[in-house]
DNA sequence: GATCCAGACTGAATCGATTTAGAGAGGTGT
DNA sequence: ACACCTCTCTAAATCGATTCAGTCTGGATC
């Protein structure tokens, strides 16, 4: 059985007030004594206060949860969410708290019961693609959040450090719908629940459940109805996952059809990745790809993207979390996006 | 004020421990009573039972702690210590376990009691390098914990999950030294601590502190011993950190002098790449590069390379905390390892 | 009809600390 | 010599749950 707080006042002869304070205030009490406690803890083996005895008495953690949309080996082998998470490490370390990543189960009751069971003082949310339980089961905590994007039923009072999704992309298919292209295909993951991967018709954008996805979507129809091109022509390609392989599962069959896109815009750049993986293997003409994000691989590839800054939207999140501002209109943050036009784009080839 | 278990037991009229039961063991009261309580809760807008004071009763926590040897926000942006991440996260989900990430200090005193506050059932250590402080202090607590090395005060029961350093870096080593080369650099980041990069004077492979590191040059010199190179004869580069820069800054001296290595041998692939580059900005005659871990990039590079299972590794260490081995030798897991051979390394040119 | 038992629920101790209000000792100013 | 501080340190309430050892009720058993 460890020592306790308890042990040492008792090993001491001193209350266990002054034990306490011997660790968490020292101007509580004379230098000599303060010594001779933490001597004798020393001797008799006691590691410090008891970190959850603590938390309980003070009512706070140190602690914040990182919620992450999928799986948390996942969010590992996404390039952006790493970077993500390295900038809300740099806020945690200047603010000596600590992030507990919490796996979530499949269902969304045990999910829901994740979040009410993490001891943490509140929770940074990789994406507000959560379904509303998360927030709802953090705000029935009274626990404070901020996300990556506005939540849909968005008080005023809360925060998020994000892009504008639409007008980003909306650079990105202009840029295409510039260099001539017409047929062009829009590729996402999970742009509509339980969907088997590749085209898919969709009525609206608004049916998109996913706001992140929504967003790029209705900035690639923007551009493109600009220059004449209505949703209804527009390809819409289902991806099963956001990776590489299924970037270029997504985009196989609508290669190979009869008609194929001149122009794939895709939601993130490890599915445009895959595109360039698939067009590849498949040989034919050149057809222009986007990405979203600009990871490190999209340079070596030349993939033409919408640049985003991964970190800082990490660091400010956390920032937001950790010290919010006063003032509720500086919890609404919007970081700036660039297009970076490369090699994957071009004019359209004449047939 | 959130309403507590209390005010759920007061407002059904029962008592405590039946509103707890309710919760944690459905078992103990009737399927009516429970679903009547936890009815009233939902309208009293009880959160669920407090994760602090249920810790602190039950005695754990559900999470454990992952630390890293250097600033948590550089450990996302190291490829290898990312993918071992990964790795654990996978462990930690299958066991519905949290992932806590200490952010440390980086006075020593102030680590300590970032190990000692972290309120977790266990620890990861990814690298034994931290000085045996940690360990302490983990220790101290009564904790289990797991490395990614045998600890230098190993009791038997430790465990850990790591590759045989030595044998590894004698792979790559005896490959460089049958393709000839003789005149040759070993490149380690941090050698000695408080050193400056580039050259150093090391009279002895035990003098490295990091044991990692020690293993590794260790391994280089036995394959060069082989061949007659005796260690006086090696020259040792030092990096002031681990990363592509750092690498690069290291070797730029050592290639611009009057004898340079025909041969880099570096510790790790970062280190390596930051090696290919300083040789593309120098110009001048081939020099054979190796690596170590073969991260991503080193592929796409050409990068010689030793292999080893990053994201096994991560996931074995996590899978031996949290479910302890009966047997205390099954504890100790040595995971294999590979040299990956590419366009890095060729024959000594003839000058 | 007495006994026994299973099921449903309660009481009270307990986890290990923090913190507020206040007690007692010793020193100062007038 | 008295009031008045300042310094140290202590007592006791408190944080919010879990759990062991019962108590009580109603039905089955012999």
């Amino acid at each position: 059985m460890k020592p306790t707080l308890q042990a040492v006042a008792d090993a001491v002869g001193v209350s266990r007030s002054t034990v306490s304070n011997a660790y968490a205030r020292p101007d509580q009490l004379s230098a000599a004594l303060r010594e001779r406690i933490l001597e004798t803890a020393r001797q008799i083996g006691y590691p410090g206060p008891d970190p959850t005895a603590r938390s309980l008495r003070r009512g706070f953690v140190g602690a914040v949860g990182v919620l992450f949309t999928s799986q948390l080996s996942y969010a590992f082998t996404d390039p952006f969410a790493v970077r993500f998470l390295a900038g809300v490490a740099t806020a945690a370390e200047r603010h000596r708290t600590s992030l507990l990543l919490v796996p979530l189960p499949d269902d969304v009751a045990g999910a829901r019961r994740a979040v009410e069971n993490a001891a943490v003082d509140g929770f940074c949310v990789y994406c507000a693609g959560h379904e509303s339980w998360a927030l709802d089961a953090i705000c029935g905590r009274g626990l404070p959040f901020v996300t990556t994007a506005p939540s849909a039923d968005a008080g005023p009072n809360d925060r998020y450090a994000g892009i504008d999704e639409r007008a980003a992309a909306h650079a990105a298919a202009a840029h295409v719908a510039g260099l001539g292209h017409r047929r062009v295909a829009l590729l996402g993951d999970t742009v509509l629940p339980d969907t088997p991967a590749g085209r898919l018709r969709l009525t609206a954008v608004a049916d998109v459940p996913h706001p992140t996805t929504r967003g790029r979507l209705a900035g690639f129809a923007d551009a493109f109805a600009e220059v004449g091109v209505a949703w209804p022509e527009l390809t819409v390609l289902n991806a099963s996952a956001n990776n590489r392989a299924a970037g270029a599962a997504a985009v196989r069959a609508a290669l190979a059809g009869p008609t194929p896109p001149t122009a794939v815009l895709a939601c993130s750049d490890v599915l445009a990745l895959g595109v360039l993986d698939a067009l590849a293997e498949a040989g034919g003409p050149p057809v222009s790809v986007t990405g979203f994000d600009d990871i490190a691989e999209a340079a070596a590839a030349g993939l033409t993207t919408v640049r985003q800054p991964a970190e800082d939207k990490g660091r400010i999140a956390a920032q937001l979390l950790l010290d919010p501002p006063a003032d509720p209109a500086a919890g609404h943050v919007l970081l700036p996006t660039e297009l970076v036009v490369r090699a994957s784009t071009g004019p359209v080839p004449r047939s």
